[in-house]
DNA sequence: GTCTATACGGCGATAGAC
DNA sequence: GTCTATCGCCGTATAGAC
């Protein structure tokens, strides 16, 4: 509800206390399970304060602003969805990888959540856009090595094998469903085609 | 940031005041502009109390919880959007107008508001499932009179042209761009060979 | 039925004490 | 470097005036 007043800062000082800090790790720790079990709007100074045992004022020191305790968090995802996808996609059939991975409900649950974040906490937007454009550059790494197998211009079908179980999965957790399943199937005639299993 | 609060109810009274109330239209009409200018996190009952010339006290009698002026702005906006639909969708190349809307900024932007809402609202969901189920269908109908045409079935294919540009929009919307151009290309191609210009 | 006034417990952010 | 007190928002509930 405060978003404007957030938004219209130039840029203070964004970080106390040391990155190696126990009390940091601790706290990103117990942010990060607070997120995943009720959400981003449960991650509230008082409620992380709770959870790694320590004052609200002290979490407050480490994250100054609730952004950086978001984006930090954000920024550890995206790493660890990169390490996932370059293992995945080296057993040679990385456009299914690619396919199998977007596919997953949890990613699918996390990147709506973060959506919602970056809507209106707007520091949190362009970290999500770089996030995303490292994610697409190595999935677009992983199938260039094969790419003349699939007669599609390679980025359009990284985006594509992305996009679209993205797209099916945020349809189906609010109640819409027509033409889900048509282009599934769609989808799997093709793989079967360019990478048979 | 009270969610649990609220879905915790059973179900009271959710409406007061007559649905015709003079009142109760000026509410709305204001909630859908401060919606639109900054955002659902800026419809507050003191914000749009004070936009409408009214005191908070009575926003909240014509709509006990936030949900419920929330609902009936999304479910007008439904409406809107599957008559300019039907309408468009007449001229002879229903999937151009499909797509095309689609395309549109400024529904990308409204989904994600919404999206982002229902993220939140638990309330809300529902009502965008059955939203985008009855677009759905009313963009089907308006396709299968020339479906042979098309090589694909019918419900993929509505799915397709709604989907792709919408993540396009969304992505763009946080800074991703990687594969949006080779994208929209490939689908160009397509138009062109089914609903030639 | 319409409408106002007020109170409560939550929130993020800030200033400043230790 | 660590932590507290306080401020001004918020949604919601309630009591009651007209």
């Amino acid at each position: 509800m405060n978003d404007e007043a957030t938004g219209g800062r130039a840029e203070p000082k964004r970080r106390a206390g040391s990155a190696t800090s126990k009390t940091r790790t601790a706290i990103l720790r117990g942010a990060e399970q607070i997120m995943a079990e009720h959400g981003y709007a449960a991650v509230t100074y008082r409620s992380v304060a709770a959870g790694a045992a320590v004052t609200p004022g002290l979490v407050q020191y480490y994250f100054p602003v609730l952004d950086d305790l978001f984006i930090a968090l954000l920024r550890a995802d995206t790493d660890r969805i990169i390490d996932h996808l370059t293992r995945a996609t080296q057993d040679g059939r990385p456009l299914r990888a690619v396919w199998d991975y977007a596919s997953g409900k949890a990613g699918t649950t996390l990147m709506l959540e973060f959506m919602a974040l970056a809507n209106h906490r707007k520091a949190i937007g362009p970290v999500m856009g770089e996030g995303g454009e490292r994610v697409r550059q190595a999935q677009l790494a992983a199938i260039t090595a094969a790419s003349q197998r699939y007669e599609i211009a390679p980025a359009a079908l990284v985006f594509l094998m992305t996009a679209i179980p993205r797209m099916i999965g945020l349809e189906e957790a609010f109640g819409t469903s027509t033409g889900h399943e048509e282009t599934i199937a769609l989808v799997r005639q093709y793989l079967d085609e360019v990478e048979p299993l």
